[in-house]
DNA sequence: GACCTGCTGCGGGGTG
């Protein structure tokens, strides 16, 4: 750290604390960031607030040295604390700690130990009398039973560990004495059900000491203040403390070295892999001074979009350069922990060249020798490549860079068009969940077994939370219902019955197992557990999932964690595989999510395809993209602002080689988005006369493809697109009760209907889905009123179709001149688009007629297209999706 | 000429 701005007199008249904390910063050259000491200045004066900082060190110290000031100033006003003139003096070894006093959450366990490492030489040096200690899933069973008897001082804790010590009886006599939360990354729980899981823990504590103070930390984020303001809860008002310590960012692209000949469409890159090595090659292996051969090496990440494309590039890599063996590794959320584990250690000791890996390594523990990321395909968003940008240059001084690596020609538009938007701050928000009452649901439960809680202080308490501040009494009166008789359909099943009152009108769990039952589903992460990958020995490489394993005979071979195994035979839960000899295989597919370009981003690209219809072309990435530029304005045009483009384009050849015709239109929402109007505009347009529409989309736009031309004309395409009766149209048109059926598997699991199965003995995701698609249907049955029904539904709208997006969308089209351009090729647009289309009927062994007609049979049965267009393409290529890596 | 996908995260009882 530099020098940085005097203490301010505010925090200087704060005293011994104060001057400990600067000691303990002189030791080490540093002194205190401005932004530090108002944080430190608020803490002190009873605040709470949000600490926005980019950067890791600064923003921990900022947020943890409040408390420790605190406590000194205090000189033993708690517990057996410090006392005047013993201050330097070690406490005695056996004398006991002071009780709980802060709290620290992270969203990661793997945080947990840095934060505890950065917190403990000033606690020490201030010669307080704190234990400090963590507790994850992870730690060990003799700490955790310790802990239930006696927390420590400082604790450093995840939200589910949190609420699990919330379950336990005797809760509020531990936590009473706390003084400050801190939650670290505020900005990855926000707007998700850990972050509600985690409003709420916080509203109970609030209610046992008011005073509480929260802090919370946070990235970059469009809207911190609301951070800020879910994070502390309704009518408790906090400080935003701005971290001055910005680092230096810098953006760059790999253009393609014949950027005329550059893909239109894709999404591998493997054609950038010889530029890639070559980057990889420039800088990273070289060695620090003073370091030991094998070790000291500064390496780069290189992340990827999906789990497979992380195998793919692993193994191009190591087939480019195989001196590289042992220098490049993968690193993946289907990767065993052991396994991840290993290849962190390594990156950090700087043993490593290269890892390629997913949003796997976006958050976790800064790992110093990284000193370049790439970004391997678009970066859909802009706070993610600023946050991937961020894992590189720990060092201070260090700059953040990250080399994007585009996969097909557009990527480079939408390279230039991140670092404009990064560099100019317009960085994504993050929209805080409204009533989940799964959650809530969880969390009555959780208080019953923690201690037991009064009906009426326990729902102003959850009123109080960001969450549930526009809880009806109706929908309060549910969840208690839910959990007391398991609502209207389940009153006949007592383990149902969850909660009972007491003659005091203390409500408490039913039963000790029910407790116990609780707190094994405790948590609102409710990925399928996947089959494991092992060898004989035992020894686990990852998960795979089902659906692929069922395609596999034992002696098959595929690409996993790196290696080419071999299926030795499937037992149970468990794949037993064996290295290979042969190198060919097939890469897994994991069923992932699907995260659409954010509307952040796809604005910056609107405006980067604007300059380019203007003739101005700054940049690498727009110089390279200029001829693909030119030749989408000269064939059609480059959409204006205000200016809607519908391309209708007669695509020559048989209609069974994707001949046919297809009207492509070009929204910009991103492709949940676009999957909704696609539906939409085909469901209307059969409405009005019987034929058949195929949609398809991408990022950018979507295509309705037809037989022949459909001819209309700009009315009949504002008809199409309008806003009106949108929500009856899209429930009609997408089956939407199918994707709530699925979508209330999650919702089950976190309101407790399913229980997950005692630990080592899961059930298969089967098995699981089973049990809630019955519960979903027996609902709809016999309780249709349930609220848990309804918020499926609710959350296939706003998680899976983002409406409010779609809705903004279709608005703004309504302003929108519409140019309709007829055409007999495909634009540079329009291509990625049909290919789509093109993918499907190719990879289908079954005939053109069939597929036609099931076409027919999805519209009319408006059902969800996916599993059968899966069935139909695995017929002749096997697993859906799944490729042969050729050698 | 062109393509072939889809992320992350946590937790625990022993009588089930």
């Amino acid at each position: 750290m530099s020098s940085s701005p005097e203490l301010s007199t505010e925090v200087a008249a704060a005293s011994t604390g104060l001057r400990e904390v600067s000691r303990w910063f002189g030791a080490r050259g540093w002194s205190p960031f401005a932004f530090q000491q108002r944080a430190w200045a608020a803490y002190l004066r009873g605040e709470s607030g949000l600490i926005h900082a980019p950067t890791g060190l600064g923003k921990t110290l900022a947020a943890w040295l409040g408390p420790v000031i605190e406590a000194v100033d205090e000189g033993g006003a708690f517990g057996a604390g410090v006392q005047a003139g013993a201050k330097r003096r070690r406490p005695a070894a056996r004398a006991a700690s002071e009780p709980l006093r802060v709290l620290w959450l992270t969203p990661l366990r793997a945080l947990a130990n840095d934060t505890l490492a950065s917190i403990e030489s000033p606690v020490r040096e201030s010669g307080l009398n704190w234990s400090i200690e963590k507790r994850t899933g992870d730690s060990s069973s003799s700490l955790k039973l310790r802990q239930k008897e006696r927390l420590p001082t400082a604790l450093v804790t995840t939200p589910e560990s949190l609420t699990l010590l919330l379950s336990y009886a005797d809760s509020r006599a531990r936590f009473e004495t706390l003084r400050a939360v801190v939650v670290d990354e505020w900005h990855e729980l926000m707007g998700t059900k850990r972050g509600v899981q985690t409003e709420l823990a916080l509203a109970r504590l609030r209610g046992w000491n008011p005073r509480l103070r929260t802090w919370g930390v946070s990235a970059t984020l469009g809207n911190l203040e609301q951070a800020r303001d879910v994070l502390l809860g309704v009518d408790n008002p906090g400080a935003l403390i701005q971290g001055e310590m910005a680092k230096e960012l810098r953006i760059t692209t790999v253009i393609p070295k014949d950027a005329e000949r550059f893909p239109w469409a894709g999404h591998l890159g493997i054609r950038a892999v010889d530029e890639v090595v070559e980057e990889i090659g420039r800088e990273a292996g070289t060695r620090r001074a003073g370091t030991s051969p094998g070790a000291g090496m500064s390496g780069c990440l290189l992340f990827t979009n999906t789990r497979s494309q992380a195998e793919i590039w692993f193994k191009r890599l190591i087939e480019a350069r195989d001196d590289w063996l042992g220098e490049i590794a993968i690193h993946h959320g289907s990767l065993d922990r052991s396994v991840r584990d290993r290849v962190e250690r390594l990156l950090d000791e700087g043993r490593l060249r290269c890892v390629v890996c997913t949003s796997s390594l976006d958050l976790g523990v800064d790992f110093q020798p990284v000193d370049r990321v790439f970004q391997l395909g678009s970066p859909k968003g802009i706070a993610r490549l600023v946050q991937r940008a961020g894992r590189s240059g720990h060092r201070p001084g260090a700059a953040s860079a990250v080399i994007g690596v585009p996969t097909h020609s557009f990527e480079l538009v939408e390279f230039a068009a991140a670092r404009d938007a990064a560099l100019a701050g317009r960085i994504e928000s993050r929209a805080p969940l409204d009533r989940p009452l799964d959650v809530l649901a969880q969390h009555l439960v959780t208080c019953a077994c923690g201690g037991g809680f009064e009906e009426p202080a326990l729902r102003d308490e959850v009123r109080r939370t960001h969450a549930f501040g526009s809880l009806t009494d109706e929908q309060w009166s549910w969840a208690m219902d839910f959990v007391r008789r398991g609502g209207r359909a389940l009153t006949a099943y007592p383990e149902y019955s969850r909660i009972v009152r007491q003659d005091d009108g203390l409500w408490i769990p039913a039963s000790e197992r029910i407790a116990r039952m609780h707190r094994l589903s405790i948590g609102t992460i409710t990925a399928e557990p996947g089959m494991t990958v092992q060898y004989a020995s035992g020894r686990r490489l990852g998960t795979i999932e089902e659906g692929f394993i069922a395609w596999l005979t034992p002696g098959a071979r595929f690409v996993f964690a790196g290696k080419v195994l071999e299926l030795v035979r499937v037992r149970g839960m468990s794949v037993v595989v064996r290295q290979a000899k042969r190198r060919s295989a097939t890469v897994p597919r994991w069923n992932g999510g699907r995260f659409p370009l954010s509307s952040q981003l796809a604005r910056a690209v609107r405006e980067k395809l604007d300059d380019a219809r203007r003739g101005v072309f700054v940049g690498p990435e727009m110089q390279a993209a200029r001829p693909l530029l030119r030749v989408q304005q000269a064939w059609s045009r480059i959409p204006a602002p205000e200016e809607l483009l519908v391309e209708q384009i007669d695509v020559p050849g048989p209609e069974a080689g994707g001949g046919g015709s297809c009207a492509v239109i070009y929204p910009f929402e991103g492709r949940l988005v676009h999957e909704g109007l696609g539906a939409l505009a085909a469901y209307r347009l059969s409405r009005s006369r019987p034929m058949t529409v195929v949609a398809t989309c991408n990022d950018y736009g979507f295509a309705l493809h037809t037989a022949k031309p459909l001819g209309l004309d700009e009315r009949a395409w504002r008809g199409l697109l309008s806003p009106e009766g949108l929500l009856d149209d899209l429930l009609h048109c997408l089956n939407t009760t199918e994707l709530a059926r699925r979508q209330f598997r999650t919702i089950a699991r976190v309101a407790g209907l399913i229980v997950p199965g005692f630990p080592g003995q899961r059930k298969g995701a089967r098995q699981l889905q089973a049990s809630s698609e019955m519960f979903f249907d027996v609902l709809s049955e016999f309780d249709p009123a349930n609220l848990l029904l309804e918020q499926s539904r609710r959350e296939v709208l706003e998680a899976q179709l983002e409406i409010g997006r779609l809705r903004a969308a279709l608005e703004r089209m309504e302003g929108q001149g519409v140019t309709i351009v007829g055409l007999d090729r495909l634009t540079p647009l329009a291509f990625p688009i049909w290919a789509e289309h093109l993918r499907s009927i190719q990879l289908s062994s079954e005939k053109w007629s069939s597929m036609v007609e099931r076409m027919v049979m999805k519209l009319e049965s408006a059902a969800d297209d996916r599993p059968a267009a899966r069935q139909g393409r695995s017929k002749r290529k096997g697993p859906a999706g799944y490729r042969n890596v050729r050698d």
